[in-house]
DNA sequence: CAAACATATAAATAATTGTTCAAATATTCG
DNA sequence: CGAATATTTGAACAATTATTTATATGTTTG
């Protein structure tokens, strides 16, 4: 990649940092398994081993995407007993999922 | 609009193509130089050339970018002369970044 | 404490993908 | 037509990343 001097950002209000950040999350979005992940629990926490069985993936794959969409923020855990739950970090991933679910089916339309 | 706090579980209304074609549009927009092509192009078209330019990336690489998200069918090109001037699709494409914009800028606060 | 269970982590591999470089396809203009 | 400009394309290369496999950590239960 060519990193010579990058010109102030002429995008509408939004800062390189911004841009970064929300590359970031649409990164990891952009992976089909992690993104059912957070679509699963985006109601209600579930076990690991309830996402892994219901998408069909190996408990340690599945563990490998939580851990980096926790890291992002993106969602959180939270441990009962010998089980670790997961869920959507907060509302505001919650709004930002069901808008871009909502975009999605107006372009089926 | 719809009500922001309260809706039945978005998930429920996912299809695994929509799902997949989701996955697909976060994908495309999760490489930093792929969203900031698209975002400089929000508002108004832009040439290649001032896009590679403006970006610091070579018309080649801005080329192979934008065929992706044109082939995806997030920006559209037209031709004016030698110069080939992009844009975002559509409204709905505006409008999905916009949110998207709006949600990494309150997430700052 | 040991066994069984659930999750997490590390290292290795396999697959994907971003980037560069060289060459090809338009388009305008002399 | 041939030179010059703008963009596209394909193949090679470099870098990133998803996935597997094996092992470790933490938790309950006998």
């Amino acid at each position: 990649m060519r990193t010579t001097g990058n010109a102030p950002s002429p995008t509408a209000g939004l800062d390189s940092d911004q841009a970064a950040e929300l590359a970031e999350t649409f990164h990891l979005l952009g992976d089909a398994n992690r993104l059912r992940l957070v679509l699963a629990c985006l109601d209600e926490p579930v076990s690991v081993q309830a996402l892994a069985d219901g998408l069909g993936l190996s408990p340690s794959l599945a563990s490998h995407h939580l851990r980096l969409l926790r890291a992002a923020r993106l969602m959180r855990a939270e441990r009962r007993g010998r089980q670790v739950f997961y869920r959507a970090a907060d509302e505001h991933v919650r709004r930002m999922l069901a808008d871009m679910i909502e975009h999605v089916q107006e372009d089926a339309l």
